[in-house]
DNA sequence: ATCTATTCCTGGCTGC
DNA sequence: TGCAGCCAGGAATAGA
């Protein structure tokens, strides 16, 4: 599912064709993926320039020629460029030098338009990447969950989500239920490192393909060969040999090692 | 205020 | 082979 390193890897790989386009047009397929009103947002978005076309957490954000228009891919969202339509696809967006496709096997991808910033982009915590250690510990102090909870909040950071929250506690040795608030600055500093290094890998790898997953050209990405624990239930730890369990946290399935992620 | 449970949605998997 | 039933989960929403 698109997490930060998958949306910036989509965003990177359309960017160059999107940049100083013009939308024509847009058609929306799907109700549900226009948030229940496809007649103004086409209104809205028909004639704009998209002067900029960046990530925010997990959302691909346009900043029109005025407005903004925001899209988030959930689950299986999936944007391309000049592919063919077919049964998934809830959204067209007609431009300058091609089309761009919002395909979504689940109805769960939305658009957002308007003059103002989505007040969900708004609320968003900090950039991981753009966090120092110092501001990551104190966010985390003045924080009563779980852990793995807190990381999933995108309005305490942005961009994480079920994966990369799993793949950087195992690399911090952290459990996934430990309070948030307890951890030492130490422990804290380490899971900084980790989330910024697991993402940065991520990326470079051209994102985890685990089944939707694509860039805008339609290309998979490898990181999934490298995940040490997502998905990884009952196998071998990569670092100590010891089972990788699979517990819920929060409703979501969450993979830990019980031998290097020990509650403190 | 803060946390937890539910809902949306459907392809793929499991088990009978 | 067929099919019912369950599972995956990001974020909005409702409830505690």
């Amino acid at each position: 599912m698109p997490e930060l390193p998958e949306v910036e890897c989509v965003v990177r790989s359309l960017r160059p064709w999107l940049e100083g386009s013009r939308i024509s047009a847009v058609e929306i397929r799907s109700r549900l993926a226009a948030g229940g009103d496809p007649a103004s947002l086409c209104r809205f978005l028909a004639g704009r320039r998209i002067a900029s076309a960046r990530r925010r957490g997990k959302f691909i954000l346009f900043e029109l020629a005025p407005g903004f228009c925001a899209i988030h891919l959930r689950m299986t969202g999936r944007l391309l460029w000049n592919g063919g339509t077919g049964p998934y696809t809830r959204a067209v967006f007609e431009l300058d030098r091609g089309r761009l496709l919002l395909d979504d096997v689940r109805q769960f991808a939305r658009i957002y338009a308007g003059l103002d910033l989505p007040e969900t982009v708004a609320k968003l915590g900090p950039e991981p990447l753009e966090l120092t250690a110092a501001e990551f510990r104190g966010r985390l102090l003045a924080r009563r969950g779980r852990i793995k909870a807190v990381l999933l909040d995108q309005r305490f950071l942005a961009g994480l989500g079920n994966i990369y929250v799993d793949e950087a506690l195992h690399r911090a040795r952290i459990h996934p239920l430990q309070p948030a608030g307890t951890l030492t600055a130490r422990r804290a500093e380490g899971l900084h490192g980790a989330i910024v290094e697991v993402l940065s890998e991520a990326i470079a790898a051209g994102g985890s393909s685990i089944s939707d997953y694509v860039d805008g050209m339609g290309a998979r990405g490898a990181f999934q060969l490298q995940h040490r624990v997502y998905g990884r239930g009952g196998e071998a730890c990569p670092r100590c040999g010891a089972a990788v369990r699979r517990i819920a946290v929060a409703q979501r399935g969450t993979h830990f090692c019980p031998r290097c992620q020990r509650l403190q």
